[in-house]
RNA sequence: GGGCCGUUAACUCAGUCGGUAGAGUAUCUGCCUUUUAAGCAGAGAGUCGUUGGUUCGAGCCCAACACGGCCCA
């Protein structure tokens, strides 16, 4: 019990002679010990003492709040100024104040609610002096309940003509600039909370994404899909190569892992006579961090028994193009400058092989051939691991050549079997299966197969993945004997289907980094 | 993992050749009842990311580190 620092006890002063002003020390003291405390904010709790003092609470329950701003504005922002006038009804709306300008006896404002902005008027005469001097305490940032009529400004904006204004939540800190807004994209992404307030496309975005779900959502229910959660820890992770992330269960004291994909588990169902099954949920990846890959990230995964990856390509192209126009009006948008033409029905199918010759430019005597596939590799600066199989270094290839290329809608089928452990042989063709990839605006959108139900063959391929995983390859495959378990009481013939959801909101808003489209996305801790 | 760029007031940004830190917004004071990036007059506000180094003197030059961005792997 020594060394107390002296210092910590010491009171911050405030612009204000209050008795609530000692109640605010612990808050101040967690700004000071932040380092945050600027002037703005002792301003800001002076004024709150002040309210205080005043018998105004800061944080109040009940609110009045009937109608949104948004429906005040498609309701009456197109009427002429004498029908608005017959309107005498007075309206209870409650948002942020975003802006204010104070003119001394008027001040106008704008109200910030989820459905829009709208200007409020308060003028001294219209509320009383002794609320309008209250109002006067209430800062930008300040959530606020407002009743009264509405009126026509001489410059012709719909306005609220406050009779009532009510603090609602009182703010301590500064929003930022009102013109320029939020620019420091750091900010942006670990205060999401002020992104949203002060950025009108983050919200934009953020509805599109909502609005993308739900659309998907509708269209799979109205397929009679059945939405389904399956685990996303899981004692052995599958579905997809990638390294996972590794928890633990003390109860049980076993390892976990969070899933990589949900596919396997799926399946299952597929075995245990569900038809047709979905999920929209997280996926968790031990990788690298960069404008196209966050640690989790959204997808989709759907299952449908008796059909093929044909069916699939229709049924995406079909998916594609409603979500399009839902979202964005058209099946035509723009990506980062580039038209995209997403009709259904237009899209290109192309076999694996052919991607290579005809949109990579690469001859069949290049990419069937190991060493010289394997030397081309090198030249581009991609490091070849030892042991690697040549469907492995195609499809890097295909990376380096082909997939940047692929700006229109592309489904690219007919992938090496090497590589797709999972997938269906082709009934010709056993070396390659009946899988394609979807690419648009040159990357990869969802990635499909008719599905591998053939328990031997799977077998094989598993044992085939073990030994790549012995060989030093982290992202191969584990054995799952329960799935293969599955697959030997019978699973009907199925087409499967991944759509990454966030890939998808950044094609359809426009956005050029997976963070634009992720609520949260993860970051290093703050310095 | 590598390269390049950034980090200065709450926010957006200047900061010349190394010589006592600047603007706009926001805040505070005064005036102002139809503004909307309101206006006018005045004031206050800074650990120049961190730690070292060079120098008489560092926001600026050098090194390491932290966080972020873009590109490459």
């Amino acid at each position: 019990m020594s060394n107390n620092e002296p210092d910590q006890r010491r009171t911050i002063k405030l612009p204000v002679k209050s008795p609530h002003v000692e109640d605010f020390q612990p808050l101040l003291a967690s700004f000071a010990a932040r380092d945050d405390l600027n002037e703005v904010v002792k301003n800001r709790v002076a004024k709150s003492c002040e309210l205080l003092d005043a018998g105004v609470p800061l944080y109040p329950n009940q609110v009045e709040k009937d109608t949104d701003i948004s429906f005040l504005l498609d309701t009456y922002a197109g009427f002429d100024a004498e029908a608005l006038a017959a309107v005498t009804m007075e309206f209870a709306l409650a948002g942020r104040i975003v802006s204010l300008r104070s003119f001394g006896k008027i001040t106008f404002f704008h109200l910030l609610d989820q459905s829009g902005k709208m200007q409020v008027c308060a003028q001294r005469d219209s509320m009383g002096p002794d609320a309008y001097k209250i109002f006067k305490k209430f800062d930008i940032g300040d959530i606020v309940a407002v009743r009264g009529p509405l009126f026509f400004t001489k410059t012709g904006e719909l306005t609220v003509d406050a009779k009532a204004i009510t603090l609602v939540t009182k703010s301590i800190r500064p929003l930022p600039e009102k013109y320029h807004g939020l620019k420091d994209v750091e900010i942006r992404y670990r205060q999401r909370y002020v992104d949203l307030i002060v950025t009108p496309r983050t919200r934009e975005i953020f509805q599109m994404r909502t609005a993308i779900v739900r659309e998907f959502r509708r269209f799979m229910d109205a397929r009679d899909f059945m939405e389904v959660e399956t685990p996303m820890m899981q004692p052995i992770p599958g579905g997809a190569t990638a390294r996972p992330f590794i928890s633990h269960h003390n109860a049980l004291d076993m390892r976990l892992y969070m899933r990589i994909a949900p596919e396997l588990y799926l399946k299952r169902l597929l075995v245990g006579g569900f038809e047709r099954v979905y999920e929209i949920n997280r996926n968790f990846r031990n990788e690298g961090i960069d404008t196209q890959h966050n640690p989790e990230f959204t997808m989709c995964e759907f299952y449908w028994a008796y059909a093929t990856f044909e069916n699939l390509m229709d049924l995406t192209e079909e998916l594609f193009g409603k979500l399009a126009k839902t979202v964005c009006g058209d099946t035509k948008i723009t990506y980062q400058g580039q038209e995209i033409d997403l009709t259904p029905g237009t899209w290109a199918r192309m076999s694996f092989h052919d991607s290579l010759e005809k949109v990579g430019g690469l001859s069949p005597e290049l990419y069937t051939d190991y060493e010289a596939t394997k030397a081309y590799i090198k030249t581009k600066g991609e490091k070849v691991v030892e042991g690697e199989k040549l469907g492995k270094l195609q499809a890097k290839l295909f990376d380096l050549e082909v997939e940047p290329k692929l700006i229109q809608p592309h489904f690219i089928h007919s992938y090496p079997t090497e590589i797709s452990p999972l997938s269906r042989r082709n009934d010709e063709r056993p070396e390659v299966t009946d899988r394609f990839e979807l690419f648009i605006a040159g990357r990869e959108m969802a990635n499909a197969f008719s599905e591998l139900n053939d328990p031997v063959d799977q077998r094989g391929r598993f044992e085939d993945q073990v030994k790549e995983k012995e060989a030093g390859d982290e992202e191969a495959h584990c054995m799952d004997e329960d799935y293969l378990r599955a697959l030997e009481y019978g699973m009907p013939p199925a087409a499967g289907e991944g759509i990454g959801i966030d890939r998808l909101v950044m094609l359809l808003t426009d956005s050029a980094s997976i963070r634009e489209v992720i609520l949260f996305p993860l970051l290093r801790p703050e310095a």
